[in-house]
DNA sequence: ACCTGAACACCGTTCAAGT
DNA sequence: ACCTGAACACCGTTCAAGT
């Protein structure tokens, strides 16, 4: 037996199998998440990359739904708020490209990020810190959560296509806008027709640059209104 | 034999299995999304209801992946511009609400319609509608694209956290605001904790409506400040 | 305390064969 | 042209048993 098992000292490369740890398989997710994609994360891969049984996860798991939050969650705490100037404009900005970037970090893990309902209370950081920006620039509490709300499903509806849109939506590269635009163009309808090659367009880094700044005017304007 | 196999005329109720054809398909996959939600879905669970083999689908549909995008195409469909009375804010305003009606028609089957990158030009009316509202208040093409992707990026970011997020994100109902107000003032973020009222509360209709104010004030004053 | 063998009730999809 | 039997390579999860 001895001769056929192979010893702990010299198993299976370094599978890191020593301990199997919540930590160390919500990595392993998101390593599949990476690598195959959202769709190919599975107990049974997430295993694998262990070395480990399927079921053994089930220790440190509730179930699939609790591991994807998980990684969910861990995602959203590498968001760190950037430091505040007191800025309004600025602030907001700053707040708004750190999130973009945490998202597209893993950008096969985005729609987690995106839809996940967090139960927990992590990642409420980066949602205290745009409340203190709102605040500080005048907005009472009732005011800054509406602003808020519209400001992340801004953000969150742009990512979202950002990340699943890939070419389908509208592309950077010459050849799929020409594609795109020619089949707008044929639609009929009239005013999609006459902004086809604007809808066929879509410059990833640009469109939410822009996007941005649009929702932050939208942000200053209202709360110049209210308080100046 | 004949004994024991019923005859065709006196086969399963009603099956409507007399053809099986991609709009039964489809409306059966319908079916089940209402009744056991998007999860449910299976090639299996939906041949089940037409009394028909699972593989018997792959004759009308590629794949699954496909059958949801038809799914998400046909609902969408189900969206008819309500017709445009050429003030801008009245407009903008009923398209968004008749948006929202449709995602909100089949709310298990809403974040289909929300997420999908639908490639065929289905669809596509309701954005001509938009532009043309758009473009009749003055903008020209490019910016009226511009404006498009803010709006239907906020209006994706709110129905997808009105219909994802159930009783998790904030309530209507008195005790859970109750225990989440809790739970937020417990978080030891500032903000959080002096925002936490209004952060717990979550009041659907209320809360569309008057995101859909501030986007829409925001087109406005866009189109104001640059044509007036 | 942690891991797994056996097991259950599922999946999507292909392909050759039937009508 | 349309449907299906047999088959393949998967799923998530439970539970009793092992260490």
């Amino acid at each position: 037996m001895n001769a056929v098992t192979p010893t702990p000292r010299r198993g299976r490369p370094p599978k890191a199998q020593a301990q199997l740890t919540r930590s160390a398989i919500r990595e392993a997710a998101l390593t599949v998440i990476d690598r195959d994609g959202i769709a190919a994360v599975s107990m049974r891969s997430v295993s694998r990359l262990l070395g480990v049984d399927a079921k053994s996860l089930y220790h440190h798991v509730a179930d699939k739904d609790d591991l994807l939050d998980a990684v969910a969650e861990h995602l959203l705490g590498e968001l760190t708020a950037p430091e505040l100037t007191g800025e309004l404009r600025a602030d907001l900005t700053a707040l708004a490209h750190e999130f973009r970037r945490v998202t597209l970090a893993h950008p096969e893990a985005a729609s987690l990020v995106l839809t996940r309902q967090l139960s927990t209370l992590a990642g409420l950081a980066p949602i205290d810190a745009a409340l203190s920006v709102l605040t500080h620039a005048g907005a009472d509490p009732e005011q800054a959560v509406r602003l808020l709300r519209v400001l992340v499903a801004a953000l969150v509806g742009m990512l979202l296509r950002e990340v699943s849109a890939g070419p389908t939506f509208g592309s950077s590269d010459p050849t799929d806008i020409a594609v795109r635009q020619t089949a707008l163009e044929g639609s009929g309808l009239p005013e999609v027709v006459a902004c086809a090659p604007f809808l066929a367009r879509f410059d990833q880094d640009g469109e939410f640059a822009s996007g941005v700044d649009l929702v932050v005017d939208f942000v200053v304007s209202h709360l110049a209104v209210t308080h100046a």
